[in-house]
Parts: C-alpha cells; structure tokens; sequence
DNA sequence: CATGGATTGCAACAAAATTGCAAAAGATAA
DNA sequence: TTATCTTTTGCAATTTTGTTGCAATCCATG
C-alpha cells in the first residue's frame, strides 16, 4: 500500500472524505525534506488552499494521527507521525542550524520504557530533541 | 552561593543589570511548582510588571541559558535551566495531564551521547518528553 | 447525476508576540 | 550624594498567529 493509499484509509476509516486540501498538504508535507512551519505551509498553499483550511487540515491530522507538532529550537514545526516517517529524533547543528533525522534502537527504546516503570508510568510515545555541533562545525570553539 | 546570588552573578557577567523586572521573574520561576507558561507569568506580573517585559526579560534568560522553553504536550512552557533546577525530562500522563519530572541516569547521557557520535555530533544538550499512563490512570484502557 | 452531510473560503475576530520611542531606573564617577 | 550617561521599562501601535460563524461548494453515496 503506497503512502497516500494508506493516507487515504486512515481518513475513510475515521469517516473524513480525501479532499483536495487535505490531499495536497499531505503531498506538501510528503514532499518536504524535514519539518515544516505552518508558515511554510501556508505559503506553499497561496492560491490554492485557505490559511484557515490549511490549520484545520492540520489539527484533524493531529487527531488521527497522521502528523505531528514538533519543536525544532524556538518555534514548533509540523512534520509527517512514524506511520509515515520512521520513528526517529531530531539533532540540531548549534553552529548552522542543520537538523538531522536520528533512528533509535531496540536499546534505546527499552531503556527509556524502563525510565518510564521506575516512576509508575507505561510509556506510549516519547520525543527526543538533541543540540550539539555537526562534523562541520566543529567543537563549538572554532572562531 | 544562593540561586539568587548565582542568578545576579549570570546577569552581572554579561553586562546586565539586576533589575526589578528580571528579579520579580526570576522569583517566579524559582517559586513555581513546575513550567509556567508565558501566560501564567504575564497574570502573575500584572500591574508590577509589563506583559512585553516579561517576553523580554524571558528573552534574556534563554540567551543567557537561565531558562528555557520546553514543550508539555501542545505548548510551550518556561522553566529554569539546569544551572538552578537540576538536569530532568518530563514525563506527562496521557490520563490526567499531571506531569513529573524525571532525573535520567548517567548510563542514559552516555547512550545519547554515543548516539550523536554515530552521526558525528558532539552534543550539548538535549530534551526528553515522554507521554503514558500513570499507576492512577491505568493501562490507558480505563472505560 | 441528484442530494445531503461534510468541508471550504471568506470575513471578522481574538490571542500572542514584536517594535519604536519617550520616560524611568540603574550604573558610574566626581 | 548628585550629575550624567546608558540600559531598561512601559505604553501604544502593529504584526503575526490562530480561531469562529456562516454561506457557498464539494464529494461520497445511492
């Protein structure tokens, strides 16, 4: 089942219809090479989709789950949820601000699953933001 | 040397006055039971400080590293950095909203570390929010 | 291809955040 | 302490971001 099937399916299955607004900022975010500001969206969206649509489309995809706020430094940006995108992080370069996708591992899951126990709770999601300096940059003392 | 001691130290450093402002903002960080949003600290300052001066002196505090935004579930939150609280994650029930925080361990912050290695990061910092269910709450599957 | 509920766009509104500037407060030195 | 210069604040106005009500349009179903 390709991506936008499976779109499309998670929208039947909640009884919302495949309309145009929502098809395209789905191609938008699909399209996309990382996170995007509602700004960026709307921008993308002028002439086609309304301001107000392209928040409502937004918040219903929150709903079912099919995209998902995240914050990248100061302001939060909108990205596709693991149904799409593989469950993965974000490390962002201090020096030029470049935001990577980080996979974890089995470990990585199962240590934080245990963080959750020791304190009464059962973890269901969990969101990891990392700030450091790129191979590029340096350590972060390069003048 | 006394959070407020060490606040005024921070300021002075760079060249910024302890102000009445700054000071009454600090305070209401530190006294806070956890994260405050911008809007509980505007209502907290009301007729002693003004609203935009709050988002200034917040502004200052991030650039010196005093605070930070941070993100329980769909806004952000201020919160003193881990210069005066110590270092933790939050940990937000799905069921009752209650959020607590939660020291990792140092076997966690070296895992996380290595994980930027592998991508060629050094790391200074990085944010954990994790979302479940609390003993109270139960399995999430509570009629 | 008709039709009825779901969805959209528009306009108006409300909330959150930012900016410019004059007044007030803080630092410094005499 | 006071004079003076710089920083910070409060106010008003503005911009940006997000929300709401409603009539017009769309779209899954028969």
């Amino acid at each position: 089942m390709s991506q936008n099937q499976l779109f499309i399916k998670i929208l039947r299955d909640s009884n919302y219809s495949a309309t145009k607004a929502r098809l395209f900022v789905f191609d938008l975010l699909l399209k996309a090479t990382g996170p995007q500001t509602m700004h960026q969206l709307i921008e993308a969206s002028k002439g086609i989709i309304d301001r107000v649509s392209v928040y409502r489309v937004i918040e219903l995809y929150e709903k079912l789950g099919i995209a998902q706020r995240i914050n990248i430094g100061w302001k939060y940006k909108i990205e596709l949820s693991d149904i799409f995108l593989e469950h993965h992080h974000h490390m962002t370069c201090l020096g030029c601000g470049r935001v990577i996708a980080v996979k974890d591992d089995p470990a990585f899951e199962a240590m934080i699953n245990r963080l959750g126990e020791t304190h009464g709770f059962v973890l269901k999601q969990h969101q990891l933001e990392m700030q450091g300096y790129c191979d590029r940059c340096g350590q972060g003392h390069v003048s």
